[in-house]
DNA sequence: CGCCAGGCCGTGT
DNA sequence: ACACGGCATGGC
């Protein structure tokens, strides 16, 4: 049994949407130079903030590691000391290691021929990965691979949470996720399908501009564009 | 010093 | 199914 999305959830949440574009303005995610670098991104990120990557990808850039050819030479132990800044190291290395070997053993070495895999395919490959859940998995697909999937995080569980959009207790698994997914998709259903994609993108990354600000663990609803003073905080 | 960060996995009920 | 602890490092 899925948790159950309140009424008007979706349109409420394109009001959002709608309300932190004026906010803030276009996004223009993922801040990667190369879909490669995404990908990489997306591993590193992973409980962990954005400010330790960007150190990670630096140390990789230098040593010229973060590229396909790159990481695919470099040693396990070598590249537990480049990611060391975004912790987990003895998990992500190797992480990012069946990555290159899912793309070398079944897409040829290229990140063309993944992303012309058709995304429910594709979406099952990536997440029997080790260390790829349902986040990295959308992150990978939607910024990294150009596919029109809706990413969801913890920052938008809090929002949805704490703005009532979803009722009663969320779930923190899988059908949690699927839950969040499903409200995304239906806030933006109106629109025309060719432009899911650029919304998903900037939804996505809206959500963690105001989640970074106001939407964290603990919540800072000081100036929060999406009215605070409306919702009961838990 | 304590808590937090753009998750995910293994284990125990 | 679901909760819960572990994983590591750096910023505030």
């Amino acid at each position: 049994m899925k948790p159950q999305l309140t009424r008007g959830a979706a349109r409420r949440l394109r009001q959002m949407h709608d309300q932190l574009l004026t906010a803030y303005g276009p996004q223009n995610w993922w801040p990667a130079k190369t879909p490669f670098e995404v990908i990489v991104g997306a591993y590193l990120t992973q409980n962990t903030a954005w400010r330790s990557v960007e150190r990670s990808l630096a140390q990789l850039h230098e040593a010229e590691v973060l590229g396909i050819e790159g990481l695919r030479a470099v040693p396990l132990r070598r590249l537990q000391e480049l990611i060391r800044p975004t912790g987990f190291a003895s998990r992500k290395a190797p992480a990012l290691k069946a990555f290159l070997a899912l793309l070398d053993t079944e897409f040829g070495g290229s990140l063309e021929a993944m992303a012309a895999t058709p995304t429910e395919a594709l979406r099952l490959k990536l997440l029997a990965l080790w260390g790829v859940g349902p986040e990295t998995a959308d992150a990978i697909l939607l910024y990294g691979l150009g596919h029109a999937i809706p990413v969801a995080d913890e920052y938008l569980r809090r929002i949805a949470e704490r703005h009532g959009l979803l009722d009663p207790a969320p779930r923190r698994d899988r059908l949690g996720y699927a839950a969040l997914v499903e409200l995304t998709t239906n806030a933006f259903g109106e629109d025309p399908a060719s432009s899911r994609p650029q919304q998903y993108n900037e939804f996505h990354a809206l959500t963690v501009a105001v989640g970074k600000a106001h939407c964290g663990r603990v919540a800072n609803c000081t100036n929060c564009p999406l009215n605070y003073d409306a919702h009961k905080l838990p």
